[in-house]
RNA sequence: GCGGGCGUAGCUCAGUGGUAGAGCGUCACGUUGCCAACGUGAAUGUCGUGAGUUCAAAUCUCAUCGCCCGCUCCA
Protein backbone atom coordinates (compact mmCIF):
# COMPACT_ATOMS: atom_id res chain seq x y z
CA UNK A 1 0.00 0.00 0.00
CA UNK A 2 1.58 3.03 -0.96
CA UNK A 3 0.60 6.32 0.96
CA UNK A 4 1.15 9.61 -0.10
CA UNK A 5 3.65 11.49 2.06
CA UNK A 6 4.25 14.87 1.06
CA UNK A 7 2.32 17.51 1.60
CA UNK A 8 1.93 19.00 -1.77
CA UNK A 9 0.31 15.55 -3.19
CA UNK A 10 -2.67 16.39 -0.92
CA UNK A 11 -2.78 19.68 -2.16
CA UNK A 12 -2.85 18.48 -5.32
CA UNK A 13 -5.66 15.74 -5.16
CA UNK A 14 -7.71 18.13 -3.33
CA UNK A 15 -7.72 21.16 -5.77
CA UNK A 16 -8.12 18.45 -8.52
CA UNK A 17 -11.26 16.94 -6.99
CA UNK A 18 -12.69 19.81 -5.96
CA UNK A 19 -12.53 19.56 -2.20
CA UNK A 20 -9.82 22.92 -1.19
CA UNK A 21 -9.27 25.61 -2.88
CA UNK A 22 -6.58 28.85 -1.86
CA UNK A 23 -8.67 31.38 -1.16
CA UNK A 24 -9.22 34.17 -3.74
CA UNK A 25 -6.52 31.93 -5.77
CA UNK A 26 -7.46 34.76 -9.01
CA UNK A 27 -5.97 37.45 -7.02
CA UNK A 28 -2.78 35.83 -6.13
CA UNK A 29 -4.43 33.87 -3.03
CA UNK A 30 -4.51 35.13 0.46
CA UNK A 31 -2.12 33.34 3.00
CA UNK A 32 -3.66 30.74 5.45
CA UNK A 33 -7.51 31.12 3.92
CA UNK A 34 -8.88 28.21 2.11
CA UNK A 35 -11.96 27.55 0.43
CA UNK A 36 -14.09 24.12 0.20
CA UNK A 37 -15.08 22.90 -3.18
CA UNK A 38 -18.00 20.73 -4.20
CA UNK A 39 -16.70 18.26 -2.41
CA UNK A 40 -14.64 19.27 0.27
CA UNK A 41 -18.17 21.00 1.46
CA UNK A 42 -19.95 17.75 1.58
CA UNK A 43 -17.10 16.26 3.55
CA UNK A 44 -16.56 18.99 6.08
CA UNK A 45 -20.02 19.19 6.42
CA UNK A 46 -20.44 15.27 7.45
CA UNK A 47 -17.55 15.51 9.59
CA UNK A 48 -19.47 18.48 11.27
CA UNK A 49 -22.62 16.27 11.73
CA UNK A 50 -20.49 13.23 12.95
CA UNK A 51 -19.83 15.14 15.57
CA UNK A 52 -23.25 16.78 16.36
CA UNK A 53 -24.78 13.13 16.00
CA UNK A 54 -22.59 11.98 18.60
CA UNK A 55 -21.83 14.46 21.00
CA UNK A 56 -25.94 16.43 20.66
CA UNK A 57 -28.15 13.93 19.28
CA UNK A 58 -27.54 10.54 20.64
CA UNK A 59 -27.27 11.71 24.02
CA UNK A 60 -29.78 13.19 26.57
CA UNK A 61 -27.39 15.29 28.32
CA UNK A 62 -25.95 17.52 26.30
CA UNK A 63 -27.74 20.54 24.20
CA UNK A 64 -26.47 22.74 21.19
CA UNK A 65 -25.83 26.12 20.82
CA UNK A 66 -24.75 28.68 18.15
CA UNK A 67 -24.47 32.00 19.15
CA UNK A 68 -22.73 34.85 17.55
CA UNK A 69 -19.25 35.37 16.82
CA UNK A 70 -19.08 38.79 17.58
CA UNK A 71 -19.39 39.29 21.88
CA UNK A 72 -19.01 42.00 24.55
CA UNK A 73 -15.82 43.76 24.77
CA UNK A 74 -16.23 42.14 28.53
CA UNK A 75 -15.79 38.42 27.72
CA UNK A 76 -12.35 38.56 26.27
CA UNK A 77 -11.32 40.20 29.65
CA UNK A 78 -12.93 37.77 31.78
CA UNK A 79 -11.70 35.10 29.74
CA UNK A 80 -8.00 36.45 29.40
CA UNK A 81 -7.88 36.39 26.05
CA UNK A 82 -7.85 40.85 25.78
CA UNK A 83 -4.68 40.22 27.82
CA UNK A 84 -2.65 37.51 26.88
CA UNK A 85 -3.69 36.97 23.24
CA UNK A 86 -1.64 40.32 22.96
CA UNK A 87 2.51 39.02 23.91
CA UNK A 88 5.44 40.75 22.55
CA UNK A 89 8.06 39.40 20.79
CA UNK A 90 11.52 40.08 19.84
CA UNK A 91 14.39 39.10 18.19
CA UNK A 92 17.92 38.39 18.85
CA UNK A 93 19.95 40.14 16.02
CA UNK A 94 22.54 37.97 16.82
CA UNK A 95 20.93 34.59 15.63
CA UNK A 96 17.65 35.90 14.31
CA UNK A 97 15.67 33.93 17.05
CA UNK A 98 12.52 35.11 17.97
CA UNK A 99 10.89 35.09 21.54
CA UNK A 100 8.83 36.07 23.74
CA UNK A 101 9.29 38.84 25.67
CA UNK A 102 7.81 37.40 28.40
CA UNK A 103 9.75 34.08 28.19
CA UNK A 104 12.70 35.94 28.52
CA UNK A 105 14.58 36.19 31.92
CA UNK A 106 17.91 37.57 33.57
CA UNK A 107 20.52 35.60 32.57
CA UNK A 108 18.53 33.06 29.95
CA UNK A 109 16.83 31.90 32.76
CA UNK A 110 13.65 29.71 31.58
CA UNK A 111 10.46 30.64 32.61
CA UNK A 112 7.23 30.01 30.62
CA UNK A 113 4.29 31.77 32.98
CA UNK A 114 2.29 34.09 31.36
CA UNK A 115 1.92 37.37 32.33
CA UNK A 116 0.27 40.43 31.93
CA UNK A 117 0.68 42.81 28.89
CA UNK A 118 1.77 45.71 30.51
CA UNK A 119 4.13 43.82 32.56
CA UNK A 120 5.68 42.43 29.33
CA UNK A 121 5.73 45.83 28.26
CA UNK A 122 7.92 46.64 31.50
CA UNK A 123 10.06 44.23 30.93
CA UNK A 124 10.37 45.29 27.60
CA UNK A 125 12.47 47.92 28.79
CA UNK A 126 14.51 45.92 30.21
CA UNK A 127 15.50 43.84 27.51
CA UNK A 128 19.21 45.52 27.41
CA UNK A 129 20.25 42.44 30.11
CA UNK A 130 18.00 39.75 28.91
CA UNK A 131 19.62 36.86 27.11
CA UNK A 132 19.05 34.72 24.03
CA UNK A 133 17.58 31.38 24.90
CA UNK A 134 19.08 30.16 22.01
CA UNK A 135 22.62 31.87 21.48
CA UNK A 136 23.04 33.13 24.79
CA UNK A 137 23.99 36.60 23.49
CA UNK A 138 22.64 39.33 26.33
CA UNK A 139 21.00 42.38 25.04
CA UNK A 140 21.04 41.77 21.39
CA UNK A 141 17.48 42.36 21.15
CA UNK A 142 15.51 44.58 18.60
CA UNK A 143 12.48 46.45 19.50
CA UNK A 144 9.82 44.12 20.76
CA UNK A 145 6.94 43.52 18.26
CA UNK A 146 3.48 43.72 19.40
CA UNK A 147 1.20 40.90 18.18
CA UNK A 148 -1.96 40.78 18.24
CA UNK A 149 -4.09 37.64 18.37
CA UNK A 150 -7.31 38.70 18.14
CA UNK A 151 -8.85 40.33 14.79
CA UNK A 152 -10.35 43.18 16.00
CA UNK A 153 -13.37 44.97 14.30
CA UNK A 154 -15.63 47.85 14.75
CA UNK A 155 -18.80 47.70 15.00
CA UNK A 156 -21.43 50.59 14.19
CA UNK A 157 -22.27 52.20 10.88
CA UNK A 158 -21.48 55.72 12.55
CA UNK A 159 -17.89 56.23 12.43
CA UNK A 160 -18.23 58.78 15.59
CA UNK A 161 -19.77 55.81 17.25
CA UNK A 162 -18.42 52.73 16.86
CA UNK A 163 -17.19 50.36 19.37
CA UNK A 164 -13.61 47.88 18.80
CA UNK A 165 -15.06 44.36 19.13
CA UNK A 166 -13.14 40.85 18.81
CA UNK A 167 -13.37 38.02 16.31
CA UNK A 168 -13.86 35.13 18.97
CA UNK A 169 -10.64 33.34 19.27
CA UNK A 170 -12.58 30.54 20.47
CA UNK A 171 -16.47 29.28 20.77
CA UNK A 172 -16.25 28.21 24.39
CA UNK A 173 -17.02 31.50 25.67
CA UNK A 174 -19.82 31.93 24.44
CA UNK A 175 -20.97 28.79 25.54
CA UNK A 176 -19.82 30.08 29.50
CA UNK A 177 -21.78 33.75 28.99
CA UNK A 178 -24.81 31.48 27.75
CA UNK A 179 -24.50 28.70 30.93
CA UNK A 180 -27.14 30.65 32.46
CA UNK A 181 -29.56 30.99 30.04
CA UNK A 182 -29.56 27.23 29.16
CA UNK A 183 -29.84 26.35 32.33
CA UNK A 184 -32.69 28.81 32.48
CA UNK A 185 -34.46 27.40 29.58
CA UNK A 186 -33.69 23.46 29.62
CA UNK A 187 -34.41 22.17 32.39
CA UNK A 188 -30.92 20.59 32.41
CA UNK A 189 -29.41 19.35 35.49
CA UNK A 190 -25.73 18.58 36.28
CA UNK A 191 -23.45 16.65 35.22
CA UNK A 192 -24.72 17.97 31.37
CA UNK A 193 -22.76 19.57 28.91
CA UNK A 194 -23.65 22.25 26.15
CA UNK A 195 -21.72 21.80 22.59
CA UNK A 196 -21.50 24.48 19.61
CA UNK A 197 -19.47 24.26 16.06
CA UNK A 198 -18.51 27.49 14.58
CA UNK A 199 -15.63 29.95 13.62
CA UNK A 200 -13.35 31.17 15.23
CA UNK A 201 -10.08 33.74 14.15
CA UNK A 202 -7.09 33.88 15.74
CA UNK A 203 -3.44 35.92 14.54
CA UNK A 204 -1.43 32.88 14.25
CA UNK A 205 2.49 33.89 14.51
CA UNK A 206 2.58 31.23 12.00
CA UNK A 207 0.47 29.35 9.79
CA UNK A 208 1.73 27.20 7.22
CA UNK A 209 0.43 23.53 6.69
CA UNK A 210 -2.46 24.30 4.45
CA UNK A 211 -5.60 23.99 6.47
CA UNK A 212 -3.76 22.78 9.56
CA UNK A 213 -3.29 25.96 10.96
CA UNK A 214 -5.08 28.73 9.38
CA UNK A 215 -6.24 31.96 10.75
CA UNK A 216 -9.97 31.79 10.18
CA UNK A 217 -11.11 27.88 11.94
CA UNK A 218 -14.32 25.75 12.45
CA UNK A 219 -13.95 24.32 15.97
CA UNK A 220 -16.57 21.92 17.70
CA UNK A 221 -16.52 22.01 20.92
CA UNK A 222 -18.18 20.68 24.01
CA UNK A 223 -18.10 22.05 27.73
CA UNK A 224 -19.47 19.37 30.01
CA UNK A 225 -20.35 21.14 33.45
CA UNK A 226 -20.02 18.92 36.41
CA UNK A 227 -19.25 18.63 40.30
CA UNK A 228 -16.47 19.56 41.76
CA UNK A 229 -15.16 15.90 43.05
CA UNK A 230 -16.50 14.12 39.47
CA UNK A 231 -14.12 16.49 37.60
CA UNK A 232 -11.90 13.67 36.94
CA UNK A 233 -14.19 10.71 36.64
CA UNK A 234 -15.80 12.73 33.33
CA UNK A 235 -12.30 14.18 32.06
CA UNK A 236 -11.19 10.02 31.54
CA UNK A 237 -14.14 9.83 29.83
CA UNK A 238 -14.38 12.09 27.69
CA UNK A 239 -10.85 11.25 27.01
CA UNK A 240 -11.87 7.91 25.91
CA UNK A 241 -15.08 8.58 23.80
CA UNK A 242 -13.20 11.11 22.04
CA UNK A 243 -10.54 9.26 20.69
CA UNK A 244 -13.00 6.59 19.76
CA UNK A 245 -15.37 9.15 17.97
CA UNK A 246 -11.94 9.37 15.36
CA UNK A 247 -11.12 5.73 15.07
CA UNK A 248 -14.94 4.87 14.64
CA UNK A 249 -15.36 6.89 11.48
CA UNK A 250 -12.14 4.81 10.18
CA UNK A 251 -9.03 6.70 11.55
CA UNK A 252 -6.21 3.70 11.45
CA UNK A 253 -5.28 3.32 15.02
CA UNK A 254 -1.49 3.62 14.30
CA UNK A 255 -1.80 6.95 13.12
CA UNK A 256 -3.89 8.24 16.21
CA UNK A 257 -3.06 8.84 19.62
CA UNK A 258 -3.60 10.96 22.78
CA UNK A 259 -0.67 12.60 24.35
CA UNK A 260 -0.95 13.94 28.40
CA UNK A 261 0.46 17.43 28.58
CA UNK A 262 3.31 17.52 31.17
CA UNK A 263 2.38 19.14 34.12
CA UNK A 264 4.63 22.27 33.17
CA UNK A 265 2.88 22.26 29.77
CA UNK A 266 -0.79 22.99 31.37
CA UNK A 267 -2.55 26.42 31.21
CA UNK A 268 -2.15 27.33 34.54
CA UNK A 269 -6.20 27.23 34.96
CA UNK A 270 -6.27 23.56 33.53
CA UNK A 271 -5.90 20.75 35.95
CA UNK A 272 -5.48 18.17 33.11
CA UNK A 273 -4.90 18.15 29.33
CA UNK A 274 -4.51 15.71 26.59
CA UNK A 275 -3.99 16.13 23.06
CA UNK A 276 -5.96 13.29 20.29
CA UNK A 277 -3.19 14.03 17.82
CA UNK A 278 -2.96 12.59 14.35
CA UNK A 279 0.81 11.58 12.55
CA UNK A 280 0.11 13.89 9.50
CA UNK A 281 2.52 13.44 6.38
CA UNK A 282 3.95 16.95 6.69
CA UNK A 283 6.94 18.57 8.61
CA UNK A 284 8.87 15.64 9.26
CA UNK A 285 5.62 13.32 9.88
CA UNK A 286 4.70 14.99 12.94
CA UNK A 287 1.87 14.24 15.21
CA UNK A 288 -0.10 17.03 15.35
CA UNK A 289 -3.04 18.04 17.72
CA UNK A 290 -6.90 17.18 16.87
CA UNK A 291 -8.43 17.88 19.74
CA UNK A 292 -7.49 19.15 23.44
CA UNK A 293 -9.44 17.60 26.18
CA UNK A 294 -8.80 19.61 29.37
CA UNK A 295 -10.04 19.68 33.06
CA UNK A 296 -10.76 23.61 32.80
CA UNK A 297 -12.03 23.51 36.35
CA UNK A 298 -14.20 26.02 37.89
CA UNK A 299 -11.48 28.78 35.66
CA UNK A 300 -14.01 29.90 33.60
CA UNK A 301 -17.43 30.56 35.30
CA UNK A 302 -15.50 32.09 38.39
CA UNK A 303 -13.97 34.59 35.65
CA UNK A 304 -17.42 35.56 34.33
CA UNK A 305 -18.65 36.24 38.02
CA UNK A 306 -16.05 38.53 38.11
CA UNK A 307 -16.11 39.95 34.54
CA UNK A 308 -19.49 40.69 35.80
CA UNK A 309 -18.45 42.47 38.78
CA UNK A 310 -16.59 44.73 36.72
CA UNK A 311 -18.98 46.19 34.66
CA UNK A 312 -19.29 49.31 36.30
CA UNK A 313 -15.49 50.47 36.29
CA UNK A 314 -15.52 49.21 32.64
CA UNK A 315 -18.37 51.99 31.85
CA UNK A 316 -16.24 54.40 34.01
CA UNK A 317 -12.75 53.59 32.33
CA UNK A 318 -14.47 54.98 28.83
CA UNK A 319 -15.37 51.24 27.81
CA UNK A 320 -11.48 50.76 27.60
CA UNK A 321 -10.58 47.26 27.88
CA UNK A 322 -7.04 48.00 28.51
CA UNK A 323 -7.52 50.77 31.69
CA UNK A 324 -9.49 48.21 33.67
CA UNK A 325 -8.76 45.45 35.83
CA UNK A 326 -10.80 42.75 36.68
CA UNK A 327 -12.50 42.99 40.31
CA UNK A 328 -11.32 40.11 42.57
CA UNK A 329 -13.70 37.38 42.95
CA UNK A 330 -16.59 37.64 45.82
CA UNK A 331 -15.48 35.48 48.58
CA UNK A 332 -19.04 33.63 49.03
CA UNK A 333 -18.17 33.42 44.53
CA UNK A 334 -19.37 30.30 45.24
CA UNK A 335 -23.23 31.24 45.44
CA UNK A 336 -22.75 33.95 42.59
CA UNK A 337 -25.02 33.79 39.34
CA UNK A 338 -23.08 31.60 37.77
CA UNK A 339 -23.42 29.00 40.33
CA UNK A 340 -25.32 25.97 40.26
CA UNK A 341 -27.66 24.18 43.36
CA UNK A 342 -28.19 20.85 43.12
CA UNK A 343 -31.84 20.12 44.85
CA UNK A 344 -30.86 16.47 45.63
CA UNK A 345 -28.42 17.83 48.22
CA UNK A 346 -28.88 21.05 48.99
CA UNK A 347 -25.26 22.07 47.34
CA UNK A 348 -24.17 25.04 45.90
CA UNK A 349 -21.59 25.04 43.80
CA UNK A 350 -19.56 26.51 40.66
CA UNK A 351 -19.41 24.23 38.52
CA UNK A 352 -16.25 22.34 36.74
CA UNK A 353 -15.90 22.48 33.03
CA UNK A 354 -14.50 19.24 31.44
CA UNK A 355 -13.85 20.38 27.35
CA UNK A 356 -13.21 18.66 24.68
CA UNK A 357 -12.23 21.09 22.02
CA UNK A 358 -11.84 19.53 18.27
CA UNK A 359 -10.57 21.53 15.26
CA UNK A 360 -13.44 20.68 12.39
CA UNK A 361 -10.87 21.68 9.42
CA UNK A 362 -7.79 19.41 10.93
CA UNK A 363 -9.89 16.67 11.47
CA UNK A 364 -11.44 17.19 7.77
CA UNK A 365 -7.87 16.67 6.84
CA UNK A 366 -7.44 14.22 8.72
CA UNK A 367 -10.02 11.48 7.49
CA UNK A 368 -8.88 12.85 4.05
CA UNK A 369 -5.51 12.08 4.36
CA UNK A 370 -6.29 8.96 6.06
CA UNK A 371 -8.67 7.80 4.17
CA UNK A 372 -6.25 8.08 0.27
CA UNK A 373 -4.79 4.67 -1.16
CA UNK A 374 -3.35 3.91 -4.17
CA UNK A 375 -3.38 -0.11 -5.43
CA UNK A 376 -2.08 -1.93 -8.29
CA UNK A 377 -5.12 -3.64 -10.28
CA UNK A 378 -4.09 -4.81 -13.69
CA UNK A 379 -1.03 -3.03 -13.88
CA UNK A 380 -2.99 0.29 -13.27
CA UNK A 381 -2.72 2.36 -10.14
CA UNK A 382 -6.44 2.93 -8.63
CA UNK A 383 -6.80 6.04 -6.09
CA UNK A 384 -9.20 5.55 -3.87
CA UNK A 385 -10.64 7.25 -0.84
CA UNK A 386 -11.89 4.94 1.72
CA UNK A 387 -13.98 6.91 3.51
CA UNK A 388 -16.65 5.64 6.18
CA UNK A 389 -19.72 6.29 4.79
CA UNK A 390 -20.93 8.70 7.40
CA UNK A 391 -18.61 11.21 5.82
CA UNK A 392 -18.54 9.94 2.05
CA UNK A 393 -19.46 13.66 0.54
CA UNK A 394 -21.27 11.46 -1.97
CA UNK A 395 -22.65 8.01 -1.04
CA UNK A 396 -24.00 6.64 -4.14
CA UNK A 397 -23.25 7.53 -8.32
CA UNK A 398 -26.04 6.19 -10.59
CA UNK A 399 -24.64 5.35 -14.01
CA UNK A 400 -26.29 3.63 -17.31
CA UNK A 401 -23.86 1.01 -18.39
CA UNK A 402 -24.64 2.87 -21.88
CA UNK A 403 -26.25 6.04 -23.01
CA UNK A 404 -29.15 4.12 -25.15
CA UNK A 405 -31.56 1.54 -25.13
CA UNK A 406 -33.64 3.15 -22.05
CA UNK A 407 -31.29 2.31 -20.19
CA UNK A 408 -30.50 6.62 -19.03
CA UNK A 409 -34.29 6.74 -18.39
CA UNK A 410 -34.56 3.98 -15.94
CA UNK A 411 -30.95 5.39 -14.29
CA UNK A 412 -32.40 8.83 -13.91
CA UNK A 413 -35.72 7.31 -12.36
CA UNK A 414 -33.62 5.58 -9.71
CA UNK A 415 -31.33 8.98 -9.07
CA UNK A 416 -34.14 10.82 -8.36
CA UNK A 417 -35.46 8.76 -6.28
CA UNK A 418 -32.68 8.29 -4.25
CA UNK A 419 -31.43 12.16 -4.50
CA UNK A 420 -33.93 12.28 -1.97
CA UNK A 421 -32.28 10.30 0.89
CA UNK A 422 -28.78 11.07 0.62
CA UNK A 423 -26.09 12.85 -1.81
CA UNK A 424 -26.09 10.92 -5.15
CA UNK A 425 -24.55 11.81 -7.98
CA UNK A 426 -25.47 10.93 -11.90
CA UNK A 427 -23.34 10.33 -14.69
CA UNK A 428 -23.69 8.63 -18.24
CA UNK A 429 -20.60 10.11 -20.19
CA UNK A 430 -17.94 7.55 -21.02
CA UNK A 431 -16.76 4.20 -20.63
CA UNK A 432 -18.26 2.91 -17.42
CA UNK A 433 -15.10 1.83 -16.05
CA UNK A 434 -13.50 5.25 -15.70
CA UNK A 435 -16.74 6.63 -14.48
CA UNK A 436 -15.78 3.93 -11.75
CA UNK A 437 -12.64 5.24 -10.93
CA UNK A 438 -13.47 9.03 -10.88
CA UNK A 439 -16.09 8.15 -8.30
CA UNK A 440 -13.28 5.86 -6.34
CA UNK A 441 -11.29 9.59 -6.19
CA UNK A 442 -14.28 11.18 -4.82
CA UNK A 443 -14.50 8.19 -2.29
CA UNK A 444 -18.29 7.39 -3.19
CA UNK A 445 -19.01 3.77 -1.53
CA UNK A 446 -21.20 2.60 -4.21
CA UNK A 447 -21.74 2.45 -7.73
CA UNK A 448 -25.14 1.51 -8.73
CA UNK A 449 -25.42 0.79 -13.17
CA UNK A 450 -28.60 0.18 -14.94
CA UNK A 451 -27.62 -2.62 -17.75
CA UNK A 452 -29.28 -4.54 -21.22
CA UNK A 453 -30.44 -6.97 -18.16
CA UNK A 454 -32.52 -4.08 -16.04
CA UNK A 455 -34.99 -4.42 -18.63
CA UNK A 456 -35.57 -7.97 -18.75
CA UNK A 457 -35.37 -8.44 -14.87
CA UNK A 458 -35.97 -5.16 -13.09
CA UNK A 459 -32.40 -5.44 -11.86
CA UNK A 460 -29.33 -3.03 -11.39
CA UNK A 461 -25.54 -4.10 -10.08
CA UNK A 462 -24.50 -2.22 -7.18
CA UNK A 463 -20.71 -2.06 -7.51
CA UNK A 464 -18.43 -1.75 -4.05
CA UNK A 465 -15.92 0.84 -4.29
CA UNK A 466 -13.52 -0.86 -1.30
CA UNK A 467 -13.45 -4.57 -2.88
CA UNK A 468 -14.98 -3.14 -6.63
CA UNK A 469 -17.16 -6.50 -6.75
CA UNK A 470 -20.88 -6.38 -8.22
CA UNK A 471 -24.06 -7.83 -7.08
CA UNK A 472 -27.31 -7.81 -8.59
CA UNK A 473 -30.17 -6.11 -6.83
CA UNK A 474 -33.53 -5.63 -7.04
CA UNK A 475 -33.93 -1.85 -8.87
CA UNK A 476 -37.05 -1.29 -6.50
CA UNK A 477 -34.89 -2.74 -3.16
CA UNK A 478 -32.21 -0.92 -4.37
CA UNK A 479 -33.26 2.16 -1.79
CA UNK A 480 -33.42 -0.11 1.32
CA UNK A 481 -30.11 -1.87 0.54
CA UNK A 482 -27.88 1.14 -0.16
CA UNK A 483 -29.62 2.67 2.76
CA UNK A 484 -28.42 -0.65 5.34
CA UNK A 485 -25.01 -0.66 3.88
CA UNK A 486 -24.52 2.73 4.47
CA UNK A 487 -25.63 2.36 8.38
CA UNK A 488 -28.57 4.79 7.39
C1' G B 1 10.09 37.23 11.26
C1' C B 2 14.81 34.42 9.44
C1' G B 3 17.09 30.76 5.99
C1' G B 4 16.35 27.47 1.76
C1' G B 5 13.27 25.78 -2.39
C1' C B 6 9.30 26.71 -5.73
C1' G B 7 5.40 29.38 -8.88
C1' U B 8 4.37 27.95 -17.05
C1' A B 9 -2.94 24.64 -19.24
C1' G B 10 -7.54 21.73 -14.31
C1' C B 11 -3.08 18.34 -12.47
C1' U B 12 2.31 16.80 -13.07
C1' C B 13 6.04 19.20 -15.39
C1' A B 14 9.59 20.52 -19.91
C1' G B 15 11.04 25.07 -21.91
C1' U B 16 18.36 30.01 -20.13
C1' G B 17 16.72 36.18 -24.58
C1' G B 18 13.70 35.17 -30.68
C1' U B 19 6.14 31.89 -32.94
C1' A B 20 4.18 29.00 -25.33
C1' G B 21 4.87 22.93 -25.21
C1' A B 22 4.18 17.47 -23.52
C1' G B 23 1.70 13.69 -20.66
C1' C B 24 -2.57 13.04 -17.92
C1' G B 25 -7.36 15.09 -17.28
C1' U B 26 -11.75 17.76 -19.62
C1' C B 27 -15.30 18.21 -23.86
C1' A B 28 -17.52 16.41 -28.76
C1' C B 29 -18.27 12.53 -32.37
C1' G B 30 -17.55 7.39 -33.67
C1' U B 31 -16.64 2.57 -31.97
C1' U B 32 -16.94 -0.60 -27.71
C1' G B 33 -20.36 -2.36 -23.94
C1' C B 34 -18.67 -3.65 -16.50
C1' C B 35 -13.36 -1.26 -14.27
C1' A B 36 -8.88 5.14 -16.02
C1' A B 37 -9.99 0.85 -23.70
C1' C B 38 -9.41 2.75 -28.88
C1' G B 39 -9.82 6.27 -33.01
C1' U B 40 -10.68 11.29 -34.70
C1' G B 41 -11.28 16.14 -33.38
C1' A B 42 -11.61 20.38 -29.89
C1' A B 43 -11.26 23.78 -25.91
C1' U B 44 -8.26 25.70 -22.07
C1' G B 45 -2.47 30.14 -20.59
C1' U B 46 -2.65 37.81 -17.02
C1' C B 47 4.11 31.94 -18.04
C1' G B 48 1.81 34.34 -9.83
C1' U B 49 1.66 40.07 -9.93
C1' G B 50 4.10 44.86 -10.89
C1' A B 51 8.13 47.62 -12.60
C1' G B 52 12.99 47.78 -15.02
C1' U B 53 16.90 46.30 -18.83
C1' U B 54 16.44 45.01 -24.17
C1' C B 55 14.81 45.67 -31.01
C1' A B 56 12.74 41.44 -28.34
C1' A B 57 11.61 38.73 -21.48
C1' A B 58 8.42 32.59 -19.35
C1' U B 59 13.91 33.28 -19.59
C1' C B 60 17.99 38.77 -17.02
C1' U B 61 17.30 42.61 -12.63
C1' C B 62 14.37 44.64 -8.58
C1' A B 63 10.03 44.63 -5.75
C1' U B 64 5.75 42.14 -4.30
C1' C B 65 2.11 38.02 -3.50
C1' G B 66 1.43 32.86 -2.64
C1' C B 67 2.95 27.75 -1.52
C1' C B 68 6.43 24.01 0.51
C1' C B 69 10.70 22.64 3.86
C1' G B 70 13.64 24.02 8.17
C1' C B 71 13.97 27.50 12.34
C1' U B 72 10.98 30.41 15.55
C1' C B 73 6.24 30.61 17.61
C1' C B 74 1.92 28.11 19.26
C1' A B 75 -4.06 27.58 25.25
Amino acid sequence: MAKITKLDDIVSLCKRRGFIFQSSEIYGGLASCYDYGPLGVELKRNVRNAWWKRVVQMRDDIVGLDCSILMHPMVWKASGHADKFADLVTVCRKCNTRSRVDHLADDGEEHTAHVRVEAAMAEAGELARKKCPACGAVGQFAEPMAFRLMFETEMGANVDDTMTLFLRPETAQGIFVNFRNVMDSTRVKVPFGIAQIGKSFRNEVTTKAFIFRTREFEQAELEFFCAPGTDDQWYEYWKAERFRWYTDLGIQGENLRLREHDPDELAHYAKGCVDVEYRFPFGSGDWQELEGIANRTDFDLRQHQRGMRTMNDWYEAGRDLTKITLKEEDADYIKGPLSYFNEETKERFVPYVIEPSAGIDRSTLAFLVDAYDEEEVKGETRNVLRFHPDLAPVKAAIFPLVKKDGMPEIARKIYDDLKARFTCFYDEKGAVGRRYRRQDEAGTPFCITVDGQSKEDNTVTVRDRDSMEQIRVGADQIRGYLMERLGM
